[in-house]
DNA sequence: CGGAAGATTGAAGAAACTCAATTTGTGTGG
DNA sequence: CCACACAAATTGAGTTTCTTCAATCTTCCG
């Protein structure tokens, strides 16, 4: 579980070529994310004023934290590029990984209900976050009613979200679970224009187990009977989705199988 | 899973009753759960148009549907009395109970995203609803920045409470995961001032299976189990807390034991 | 009181876990 | 660039936990 934030020769030199390329698209306004992120559905002006509250591309690398759990809620934290993974820690000291965030969602909204940050966010890769003082949106909402809908439009699609995870959690068996967990990843990298058939895992199989509620060893063989099933192909943690359809229909059928 | 939404004698009586001690506190300003719903928090000139928003005192028997998913988000429901159960339908038509709302609760938040609810709402005993109508509610929100607030807590609250399932599903075994959720109403009824030693469930072991992802059988094992281990009391579908501390160490040791 | 649904308990089976060995992948330093 | 060391992933064997199937008991209503 552990990862160092060692900033190495090769993560500068990643850095260096996003920054330039960040320097294209430094406004909401012209963000390749704004129609799925906040800024969904505002006119220019309106964009315009959520933009003057953005504190854009703050790097997180790979390992480090963007917030922990106890910290006062400031700002939420849109990722602007990257892959996240947010855990939280029971009383009892066992740790659950209750989402991986990707580009355009929204971390931090469990803090509003506290004022401090009930999970943990680490990034698993490379990222960029733009962070939203949350004072200052509240305030803005009231003027922007547009804005004020999509804020709760997305704070109702991660409850739905989640309610899918406990579906998943819930119902499915261990190469339900996999499966259902490939496809999520899927369709969320072609929501966004990215390819989604060749997918790059930036977690590790015992995160992905903590997440699905399997241990590592089990998760693993799953990988191997998707895969000797002919539904995908694994090469480390690149995996390739060969039958999207055979796939969705095992995760149809569910448990049901005669 | 099926039960029937038949008006019988005992009920009607039973709704009397209610409706008569109902009138004594017809709205938000004089209700009794104003520390836990949506006034918290407001003062009395803002109360006063909150209350000309919410429908009040909409019944609906056990085993009626409040809603059901595919519905479109009319209004959202504040539980004012009773029990709820909520319910989605996967798409390979797996059921899985996502919550169960008492009083002072808000259903119906998971819709927001897509204009339509995703999950099917029952009454588990006869219960009473306050209805607020979505569209006029986000209007008068950007009027009442505290009221605005509260709802983002409300939302986000509802969020960490999934999360707080998440970590049950994912990290419990059965007995805990039963220990866990009897813990979870106790704490609830606490929190409403009302009696959390002894629980009268309002919902079947199937259900509560259903709910922790277990099997009903399981679910019977574990309650025999925690009885024959002195921490609690049954008595068909009540069931008293006996030794609240040990029931909490033993959820908060976890699957840790030696 | 009688029937049906819900709950409990037992025994056998399946699924996932644990422990352990091996292989693969990754980053470091020679 | 290669070899080494360490972490991650895979695979196997045996065990535990939960489920399945089945019988019995209880509770709730009519």
């Amino acid at each position: 579980m552990k990862t160092s934030g060692f900033l190495n020769d090769r993560k500068m030199r990643r850095m260096a070529v996003t920054s330039f390329e960040a320097s294209l698209r430094q406004r909401c306004s012209n963000c390749s994310l704004r129609e799925i992120c906040l800024p969904l559905g505002l006119d220019a002006e309106e964009l315009g004023k959520l933009d003057d509250l953005v504190k854009r591309r703050r790097r997180v690398f790979a390992g480090q934290h963007l917030f922990r759990a106890g910290d006062p809620l400031q700002s939420l934290a849109a990722v602007r590029a990257g892959f996240f993974k947010i855990y939280e820690v029971s009383a009892g000291g066992h740790e659950q990984i209750t989402a991986f965030p990707m580009e355009g969602e929204l971390m931090g909204l469990d803090a509003i209900s506290t004022d401090a940050h009930r999970g943990n966010a680490v990034a698993l890769e490379d990222s960029e976050v733009c962070e939203i003082p949350f004072t200052r949106l509240e305030a803005l909402l009231s003027d922007l009613p547009r804005l004020q809908h999509q804020f709760h439009k997305l704070l109702s699609g991660a409850i739905a979200s989640d309610h899918g995870l406990m579906m998943v959690l819930g119902t499915m068996t261990a190469e339900l679970k996999v499966a259902a967990f490939l496809l999520n990843l899927s369709d969320r990298l072609g929501a966004r224009g990215q390819p989604c058939a060749i997918i790059h895992l930036p977690m590790s199989r015992e995160e992905i187990g903590n997440y699905l509620g399997l241990k590592l060893e089990t998760v693993s063989r799953m990988f191997s009977r998707l895969r000797d099933d002919g539904l995908i192909a694994t090469e480390g943690r690149k995996t390739e989705i060969l039958e999207h359809k055979a796939l969705r229909d095992l995760c149809l059928q569910g448990p049901l199988r005669a």
